[in-house]
DNA sequence: CCGGCTACTTGATGTACATCAAGTGAATCC
DNA sequence: GGATTCACTTGATGTACATCAAGTAGCCGG
């Protein structure tokens, strides 16, 4: 059931995408790239984005995907801190991620914020708007980050006219409905060190899949956040990682996560035993 | 942020349904009424059914309706304890619930049970299985029930011909992303009581959306299940239960629950006030 | 370089809920 | 119709995590 937090290539659905040092850089290094700006002549295509597998279906053919080309209206940057859309925001566009990582989180009438995810390159944000016509949570960035604009109508329309295309924004819907249902499972059921082994093996998976190390990784987000998303408070979470760092497991030096022992970290996972 | 848990009108998007007292009898009659078989000669027909308006978009031409028609395959019943599907099963199609009641349940490795949700009539189940071609949940039917078999490749081939279907599901599915963010701020945020009312104001509305009183209601599933899917044991959910009768906000006998103060139960979902 | 801030860590104490245990009451089945 | 079972209730006790509190470390602006 949790084969998402397990296995991210089969939750995701991806191909191996083969190691890019130049992105890999990215997450090792503490200050984001600064980002060059687009030239107006340089027109914004999926076709050659280097993060394609990640947004789009596999197997289009070179026509299909002179159509998709059309799918992305303009890109669109968000400073660390700033909201690419919030609760209650009319809802027109979903977005791709190029660069940056997001988390998307929902308050309730008395205050409380409840982180509901972390999102980074190549994810689709927005989806909650669908339902409703308007936003139903607030994403912000957590860095520095570059969106793709795609109009939902323009997708729909696609959509229509590419079957593959439509299958895979069922797909991407779906996964999201799979993961949150991996995410109840972990709130309702799992002990602290769970969940937080939980998170870590989920992170290393997904940035796994985008070329990064399987044993290090830098957090984006902080001790609230993490404690948010898994619904514990950041001193215990604070906690959780300072016993896996007694234990041998991690090492942790401030949000840089190196990975000592990975099986470890996958057995307190499965574990429902103590 | 819990709207959904606040209004299910909004939240389900859905007009008014007129009262229908056959269908309002089932949920007060502890014995589910007997299906009678559906003759041969009688097409299943959506045009035709009294859940169309919770099934399907509204606003669809005499045309479309009966392109729409041919969308249900055939039904099925599921008897009390069967499975509609099983995690693991290939994923084929959609169902739409037409009698009875589901609950979804997800199962970790080491065999300890999550549910996700419970369903009622004219929602639809199984969005769970599209992004891996199999299903990743068990529907299991907490009564006598019945649901129209929808394959999904029809459902897809219908929505690429009517732009109104295709936003239909769209809806559906987002809907589904945005309660199940509900469900996490309720998991990771709420106290017992909060979760116990939360729980039962978002059943009476979508049973007050199928023409239900919204002063009782018969729980379909045991107090373990509800336990399970509000993330607490059994022994609190039936402890809740009791604290709110004696605090004169129901009246609880066995699965029957009276509501005595709609208000209070509100105040509770609400507070965050201890 | 210093002062203040934010993010985090660590310890002491409290508590909501889990767990364990022993009922009760309605439904079911020979 | 009495025995069995299952779902539920209620009480006593335990515990994982929250809360409260007092630090420390890195970072930012001046």
């Amino acid at each position: 059931m949790l084969n998402e937090l397990a296995d991210a290539r089969e939750a995701y659905n991806l191909p191996h995408v083969q190691q890019e040092p130049r992105i890999a850089a990215m997450q090792t290094e503490p200050k984001p790239i600064e980002q060059k700006q687009i030239e107006p002549s340089f027109k914004v295509a999926c076709s050659n984005c280097n993060l394609r597998e990640l947004c789009l279906p596999v197997g289009l053919n070179t026509d299909e995907m002179q159509q998709l080309d059309g799918m992305v209206a303009t890109r669109r940057k968000v400073k660390q801190g700033g909201h690419l859309y919030s609760s209650g925001d009319a809802f027109t566009t979903l977005y791709a991620i190029r660069t940056g990582f997001f988390k998307t989180c929902v308050v309730s009438e008395d205050g409380r914020e409840q982180v509901t995810g972390f999102q980074m390159a190549g994810e689709i944000m927005g989806l909650d708007g669908i339902v409703s016509d308007k936003h139903n949570c607030n994403a912000i960035a957590l860095e520095d980050a570059e969106v793709c604009v795609m109009p939902f109508n323009h997708v729909e329309d696609l959509s229509r006219q590419i079957p593959v295309l439509q299958r895979h924004v069922h797909k991407i819907m779906s996964r999201e409905i799979v993961r949150e249902n991996g995410v109840m499972m972990l709130l309702a059921n799992m002990r602290a060190e769970e969940r937080l082994a939980a998170f870590l093996l989920n992170l290393l998976q997904r940035l796994h899949a985008r070329g990064y190390s399987k044993s290090e990784l830098i957090l984006r987000m902080t001790r609230e956040e993490i404690g948010s998303y898994l619904g514990m408070k950041l001193e215990t979470v604070s906690r959780t990682f300072s016993k896996f760092s007694e234990d041998g497991i991690i090492e942790v030096k401030q949000k840089n996560i190196r990975i000592l022992d990975h099986d470890k970290l996958k057995a307190i996972f499965n574990a429902s035993t103590c």
